[in-house]
DNA sequence: GTCTATAACTCGATAGAC
DNA sequence: GTCTATCGAGTTATAGAC
């Protein structure tokens, strides 16, 4: 029988601290929160990670290749342009959906730390979108596509992707919507984002 | 002679407070830092706001109609949809270049506050996309433009408005781009995005 | 209104027993 | 490895003089 990895202290730790971590950012969660989290103290939390600041690291790592998850293999896929678009928007909605909170907990903590700081968390998990642009920019060549800046399309396909669960609260204010109306919105954006962008570049 | 308004000590700590609390979030901006920003002393600037709490929810809901600035009037206005659109994006964007720190810090705070909070907000100052929703829906139905969610579509082009400004040290890292690179591509976006749309949406 | 000084408190971190 | 107890730095907030 093999030992669930989330009964060691480490990992009961390792989750508390995703889960306070997100909530809070750096700044607001406190090492108290974490170790009732995980159901210790504050000195057996300091006896895993000598501070606070390491532990957060550890985490932010962690939750940055969650917020780009292992996505490059569609980028950098042969699909054809308009066959790797709403593949990407689907997979890469669907890992936002089960992590909704990640965005903009990556993106607010990077604003304000160095870029020098963020070059490990990309060791080996950046993302590669330059088979992607190569593509755009040959379809536009070739005159299967309207002529557009391969850069500017692919960060409005992310941006549509991602800024729905980052202006989640906003939306849902404006729009006057409950929860089960905003769940139904995204549904719907799985399937109208990917046709928004191919009506948009298609000839 | 009028006097400048941020000669008086509450402006001076107005701005100080905008300024540290943008850059530092309300758990991360110090009442210390504040005080030195607007060259004036802790006391003093409890002296004017009794706590930090109020001193920020009086920032927050200043910031908030800086995050949406008075362009209601574009939503609301009878312009024609493909001059609407253009007309919002381009003067959002200049807004948003003027302000660039501003979405990150109001979307993340309204994240972990409760949506009770921001009603007050809102008070008169929320965005009315719904005469522009209803516009999108008749040129839908008159056949002027593909059939399209209405509530979509003003997603989409927020979305492709603000996400770069949140996203800056993504973009910069990914694309491998400097400050100067990023200027140019949001400058190329105040055009790009328009065009993007529209292409998307006529027949 | 503005300042200095300090109280009151929060929180990260450590000492030391088991 | 895990705990209780506590230190000490840093912060919010107040008292009180000018």
């Amino acid at each position: 029988m093999v030992k669930k990895k989330d009964d060691t202290t480490e990992e009961k730790i390792l989750n508390a601290a995703k889960k306070i971590f997100i909530k809070n950012g750096m700044a607001g969660a406190r090492m108290q929160d974490i170790a009732d989290e995980a159901g210790i103290n504050k000195a057996l939390l300091h006896y895993y990670f000598k501070n606070k600041e390491l532990l957060f690291e550890n985490i932010f790592i962690k939750l940055s290749t969650d917020f780009w998850p292992r996505l490059n293999f569609i980028f950098e896929s042969d699909m054809p342009l308009f066959e790797k678009i709403p593949t990407f928007c689907n997979l890469y909605m669907e890992k936002l959906i089960e992590n909704p909170y990640i965005p903009l907990f990556v993106l607010y903590e990077m604003n304000r730390r160095p870029a020098q700081f963020f070059k490990k968390m990309f060791a080996g998990n950046a993302p590669q979108p330059l088979k992607l642009m190569n593509q755009i920019e040959a379809e536009a060549k070739a005159g299967k596509i309207r002529p557009i800046h391969p850069s500017q399309l692919v960060i409005n396909m992310i941006s549509m992707c991602i800024f729905p669960f980052i202006g989640k609260p906003m939306i849902m204010a404006v729009m006057n919507m409950n929860e089960d109306q905003f769940r139904v919105l995204i549904e719907q954006r799985k399937k109208d984002v990917p046709i928004f962008i191919i009506e948009s570049i298609k000839k």
